[in-house]
DNA sequence: TTAGGGTTAG
């Protein structure tokens, strides 16, 4: 029989920095390591008892676990799984939603196992939506769906998680459509997590201004915390949507600017001015004292990339890790390869490839291979082409499978040819033909567009969505 | 700042 965790929260006093165990709790807060977060956790062990009726009795146990599922280490978690099973640990519900997400982000399989042996006494909602949210990375959307609809009493973080999951499959109408639905039928409000999800998926989808505006007027009006996250979240979407003078308004407007608010900026202007006003913003912000982080660069490679500036984003590369001392990223690595792939430099963008700390993705091995198409190289496409076969490809990057076809037959591999085909066949790739939108009113469009003149669009052949 | 949801490359 489990012992029944405290019904009530500890008293302040019992919080208090006399006790003992204050300085290594702090101490495991710091730990970036699963090995000296285990050894500080043992000595927390001889300070503090499962049956302490304080909170620190399931705080060492929580912040033990966000350094083990950093390690990204099943028998490291299932040997901590054992432990806090036989201290009665997992009774806590903070423990169990912890332990929960560790698994979910390392094997979604066994984070559905232990949540089906997860008792009622301990399930409650958070524990529920870590659950939803496992569901929602690893599984499809109906079964996410059903689950969600399957909860009592959810919360704003159930639906933002829902809505998360809306986003990531690329069903940004349904996701609005369910974000209305929560603020229509149901008595919650948004908060700043869910809005700056909301706002992504506005700017994801090319939304025209007027949504931004809709989402920045509810913040307003529900004087909902402006805090880092949403203020860059409105100038992405603004710029996005295409109102840079909106986006640089919010801009001016937040007290303390920061890095993120600086790259979220630099991003818009360099769509909509061009990447040497980018690089014009990025010493500003240099000056005014700011330092870029690994996004900031992302922002700046990908800005010389769309400008051909080779050589200025190779600067900017070693500026990022010799004066900033950044690790770069796969992102990172994206931009650089494209930028070499589309400057016709197919062999420095391959010697990027190799060179890499990480594995090459789809996007890297796409970025390639459309150059190797473009300027009609076959001798470096091959290994990528292979490469990419062996990796699972998403739906949207379908598309994959028609360059490396045309490739192949590029290079007259016919039989290669036929293989992709079959290939295709057998993983059920639907071909999803190249198409853009436009939204006016409350429809979208997706259509063939041409211009005519500037922003005179005719548009022919659409079908309402 | 304290168990759960949120931002970067084509």
């Amino acid at each position: 029989m489990l012992p029944a965790p405290p019904r009530r929260p500890c008293s302040p006093m019992s919080l208090s920095h006399h006790h003992p165990a204050f300085e290594l709790i702090a101490a495991l807060r710091g730990a970036s390591c699963p090995s000296s977060a285990l050894r500080l956790y043992s000595l927390l062990r001889i300070r503090v008892r499962p049956t302490d009726p304080s909170r620190f009795a399931w705080r060492p146990a929580v912040l033990v676990l966000k350094p083990l599922s950093a390690a990204a280490s099943l028998p490291l978690l299932s040997h901590f799984h054992a432990h806090l099973l036989r201290s009665n640990l997992l009774a806590y519900p903070h423990v169990a939603s912890s332990l929960l997400r560790c698994y979910s982000l390392l094997s979604p399989a066994l984070a559905h196992h232990l949540f089906d042996q997860i008792p009622p006494s301990t399930c409650n909602l958070v524990v529920v939506n870590v659950m939803l949210g496992s569901l929602c990375r690893s599984s499809d959307l109906a079964s996410a769906r059903a689950f969600f609809d399957g909860i009592p009493d959810k919360d704003v973080v159930s639906w933002s998680t829902m809505l998360t999951c809306y986003f990531s499959h690329s069903r940004l109408a349904e996701g609005l459509a369910f974000f209305r639905t929560m603020t229509f039928t149901t008595q919650l409000a948004a908060d700043y997590v869910m809005l700056v999800t909301v706002l992504t998926g506005c700017a994801s989808a090319g939304l025209l201004p007027v949504s931004c505006r809709a989402i920045h007027g509810y913040v307003v009006r529900r004087e909902i915390t402006f805090t880092m996250h949403l203020g860059t979240a409105l100038i992405n979407c603004y710029s996005k949507a295409g109102r840079l003078d909106y986006a640089s308004r919010v801009f001016l407007r937040v007290p303390l600017r920061n890095v993120m608010h600086w790259t979220a900026m630099i991003c818009g202007t360099a769509v909509h001015l061009g990447s040497e006003e980018a690089i014009r913003l990025f010493e500003e912000m240099s000056l005014s004292g700011v330092q870029p982080n690994e996004m900031t660069f992302t922002a700046l490679l990908s800005a010389c990339g769309h400008a051909g500036l080779v050589d200025q984003g190779r600067l900017f590369f070693e500026l990022m890790v010799d004066k900033y001392g950044l690790e770069p990223t796969i992102h990172h690595y994206g931009c650089i390869v494209d930028l070499y792939a589309k400057a016709g430099k197919l062999e420095d963008a391959y010697k990027v490839i190799k060179a890499m700390r990480m594995e090459p993705n789809t996007i890297i091995w796409s970025s390639l291979l459309a150059a190797c198409k473009k300027f009609k190289n076959f001798d470096i496409a091959g290994e990528g082409m292979e490469k990419v076969l062996t990796m699972e490809i998403s739906e949207e990057n379908s598309g994959l499978y028609a360059l490396i076809s045309d490739l192949y037959a590029m290079g007259g591999r016919w039989e290669a040819v036929i293989r992709v085909r079959r290939l295709m066949e057998e993983r059920n790739v639907r071909k999803i033909r190249g198409s853009s939108s436009i939204k006016v009113g409350e429809l979208t469009y997706w259509k063939k567009i041409r211009m005519v003149h500037g922003d005179d669009l005719r548009a022919y052949e659409y079908i309402i969505n």
